[in-house]
DNA sequence: GCGCCCGTGTACAACGTTATAGAGTCCTGA
DNA sequence: TCAGGACTCTATAACGTTGTACACGGGCGC
């Protein structure tokens, strides 16, 4: 029912196909016939056809986002930011939710709707660098955001989780504080975040030249503000002494610190806590949580900037790219210095 | 370079549209028939190009969501579960931010993108009641989902901002808390959750017969956490007394609460506060906050509903509906009874 | 003055799908 | 036995857009 280019086409008295033209900016055009046409369309309240120019033109001007789920804040953040830039560049964002099941990413990567999308970017979680034949085989461009693989068959972009984690082992080091948890680990995985963190605080405490205490690597399933506090709750009850705690992420930093607290544990004088990926929420908490600013901002530019060269063809030839963004690490009140009560 | 449904129909030697007929479930195929047309797509891999599919019938299968902000941990879990509930049906969400901007909602209803989708949610921040005539000429089928527009042109579903308000309200009062802030609150907004849940909070004080304090009703420019944290601390910079505070969003809750603690203030022995959304975090803050669960679950459910009713047409005829959630208090530290401080 | 190219515009095909219309084939009931 | 329907399948035209190929006129260089 909406007007088509054939509707101002014959308003304007011109063949379609001079519409056509006057819509793409194609510069020999004479003014007058130029300024009909546009009146037309104007008149008619015309809007091009998007299913239609993505049909014959093979772009539809559509981006898929594959996160593991939006309830968590770091994922709505980022997608907060992906939404900003995709459109700054004319693309709409579709976004999927794979909550982290394999099977789902499978059948989201090779469903209908992806031939749909010019470009994916891809936060992998389920899938793992075993993979990485199956991500090969893929056609639409794609850039990979997780760190589930790495040295995969595609362009990545991810955040220094290593050095990151060190850092922030190193800063609870610095305070004073030597019995650290490992917040979060999963030392069965053997790739993910889970298992990079862990090596960051690895090589922190072998820097200091502190031997590892197998107890104070504590498993979290699930990095909710929920599974945090549960498995904080654990730790408690089962009597282990620590004070500081490396939270794999902030939410079951979060978690955890409203359990100590309930325990009647001081943060940061008895246990100093620090997160990682500088959820907004922690600069009001109380107290305030230290953690790690992953680089979000350029995690996106970067990503989106890749994605588009796949897209337009202008990185066809090159193999796939690998970018780490700059971290940095947050001060808060949960690691304040000199609050140490041991 | 994908597969087309020719060479579909190529290989297993049928027409085109006996593929077609196979792939949208025709009946009267011959087993045998279909099965060569089943095997001929495993082979080749075939994936329907939903571009032409939607071309072709009309239909895309795509539903945008237009909010002002993922960043809003509430809109976050709202647009998580429309993308489950509408992955449910088939269908792919596309997510546009207005950043709550009157001229950018416009922009993004009248662009070429919304005729791609065969519906809209909307969740209108800057249109107003006024603009009820320019929402009535979009063909998109559509439900408005903020408050901000009312028995407007469109299906509406929302919350029951003026009775959830009033709970909130009176539950403090219940608790023995007399000098009440009305905290969010715009008192030059004629529409809008801000102006209704003021009312929520005027029809409980004037049940419980106490006087309106112009003090007490606090204004809140953008709903965040950082901007509920700087009102408050203006606030008691002013040295306004009051023992309990109504939140107008959880945000906001949580901004003013850290500050208040920073100002030596027990929360809720000296003051009880509540929010509202039932934002996730609010679980896990110290202390755990009250707060009115809206309903979300419900409120995307008939939504989407009403949504595809209109899309397939079997609604069609209906004039514009209107549904309100059911609510409830949630009653957490926050608001613990006993602690009054006065 | 001739050929050529640039500027301006057109007709038609094509993108991959579904809808329409119809052509066979087979079976049933009278 | 034969009309008539149900079943099975096909050729072709759309959907609204952009790309290809070409037509026409005028100005330019030689």
């Amino acid at each position: 029912m909406p007007p088509t280019i054939h509707d101002v086409a014959r308003l304007a008295e011109v063949s379609i196909k001079t519409v056509s033209n006057v819509l793409n900016d194609y510069p020999h055009i004479r003014p007058a016939t130029k300024q009909r046409v546009l009146d037309a369309i104007a008149t008619l309240d015309y809007t091009p056809n998007l299913t239609a120019r993505g049909l014959r033109s093979g772009r539809t001007g559509l981006v898929s986002l594959i996160i593991p789920d939006l309830r968590n804040a770091y994922f709505a953040e980022l997608a907060d930011i992906v939404v900003r830039a995709a459109e700054a560049q004319g693309l709409s964002v579709l976004i999927a939710q794979s909550n982290g099941d394999r099977e789902r990413e499978l059948s989201l990567l090779s469903g209908p709707r992806m031939q749909m999308v010019d470009g994916i970017l891809f936060s992998a979680l389920g899938l793992s660098a075993a993979d990485n034949d199956l991500l090969a085989r893929i056609r639409t461009p794609m850039v990979l955001l997780g760190e589930r693989i790495l040295d995969g068959p595609k362009d990545h972009v991810t955040m220094r989780n290593v050095e990151g984690t060190q850092a922030a082992t190193e800063h609870l080091l610095s305070i004073g504080r030597r019995r650290l948890l490992a917040f979060g680990a999963d030392p069965e995985q053997g790739t993910g975040s889970a298992r990079l963190r862990l090596d960051g605080y690895r090589w922190a405490l072998a820097g200091a030249g502190i031997a590892e205490d197998p107890d104070l690597v504590v498993r979290v399933v699930g990095w909710y503000r929920s599974t945090g506090a549960q498995s904080m709750r654990r730790l408690l009850e089962r009597g282990v002494e620590f004070d500081g705690v490396v939270a794999f992420n902030d939410l079951i930093a979060l978690g955890a610190m409203r359990v100590l607290q309930d325990a009647g544990l001081r943060i940061p004088e008895d246990v100093a806590v620090i997160g990682f990926d500088d959820v907004d929420e922690t600069r009001y908490t109380l107290p305030t949580l230290s953690t790690i600013d992953p680089g979000r901002e350029e995690i996106v530019e970067v990503a989106l900037r890749w994605l588009t060269e796949r897209i337009d063809g202008s990185a066809a030839d090159l193999p796939p790219r690998d970018h780490l963004t700059a971290f940095r690490v947050l001060q808060r009140e949960s690691t304040t210095p000199g609050g140490d009560g041991s």
